[in-house]
DNA sequence: CCATTAAATTCAA
DNA sequence: TTGAATTTAATGG
């Protein structure tokens, strides 16, 4: 289904504009440009398009550097052992991809794929290590990243391991609620019922259903891919016994 | 899990 | 811009 041969050298670079003149104020690099003084590593890198669909990290190919999101979401995913694909993340704008292999890892554990037509800059591994050392506020932003992170993380091991199907997939529609809003009253986020199912933990048929039961007792509305939540605190409160809510 | 149908999206002529 | 081809949603076995 996805294009398996792709690498560096073949995305296309578009032009490269310095990170100064950048205004995502999301980016944990633009928030420290001022303090990045000696900081080469901003012109080392590239800025990329990518387009929707279109798989920017390979499982198991070399870790060179790590990807910012400039523009557009991406999901994150691990392959299973019955080729099942686990979602692990949605990512927007302004975070970071592939964090995961910075230190010690030699391969990414994960893929990535463009959810839209995106754009990803790219910093090499050696000259973002230096900044790093040279820069605390930089790394202790970094950090809170991290930490952020592996928070969600084990939230969600808990939430595969005790909470039921439906419960999975209320909690899914809250994250992408919370994280990615509602637009006229559809979140804002196109995913397919799939994508639902491999972030849920649960296979395509069992969302589909589920969903059906939502729009039958009011709380969701669907046409198509455009969900929409029709009582947020009513589906919190379902599964609120499970949850402390994350922001990310 | 698989098969069927309906519906929607993509793509190229 | 249209319609044929492909993909996705929904339901029942």
């Amino acid at each position: 289904m996805y294009p398996n041969n792709i690498s560096l050298s073949n995305r296309k670079i578009i032009s490269d504009f310095s990170c100064s003149s950048c205004d995502n104020e999301e980016c944990l690099i633009k928030k420290n440009l001022g303090k990045l003084s000696d900081a080469t590593f901003i012109e080392d890198k590239k800025t990329l398009k990518c387009k929707k669909g279109q798989q920017f990290i390979m499982e198991g190919a070399p870790v060179n550097g790590l990807f910012f999101i400039l523009e557009g979401t991406v999901k994150v995913f691990r392959t299973g052992i019955n080729g099942r694909e686990q979602i692990v993340r949605f990512a927007k704008e302004g975070e970071i991809i592939g964090h995961r292999g910075f230190g010690t890892e030699e391969y990414y554990s994960i893929g990535a794929i463009a959810l839209q037509d995106a754009k990803l800059c790219y910093f090499s591994k050696d000259s973002l290590q230096e900044s790093l050392i040279q820069n605390p506020k930089f790394a202790y932003d970094m950090m809170l990243f991290y930490a952020n992170e592996l928070n969600r993380s084990e939230s969600k091991v808990k939430s595969i391991s005790q909470m039921t199907v439906r419960e999975r997939v209320i909690d899914t529609l809250l994250y992408i609620h919370r994280k990615f809003g509602d637009l006229r009253g559809f979140l804002n986020l196109p995913l397919s019922r799939r994508e639902y199912a491999d972030y849920a933990g649960t296979t395509e048929e069992q969302v589909i259903r589920i969903f059906s039961a939502l729009k039958k007792e009011g709380l969701i509305v669907a046409q198509q891919k455009k969900i929409g939540i029709s009582d947020v605190q009513v589906l919190k409160n379902e599964i609120s016994e499970h949850n402390y809510f994350l922001d990310t």
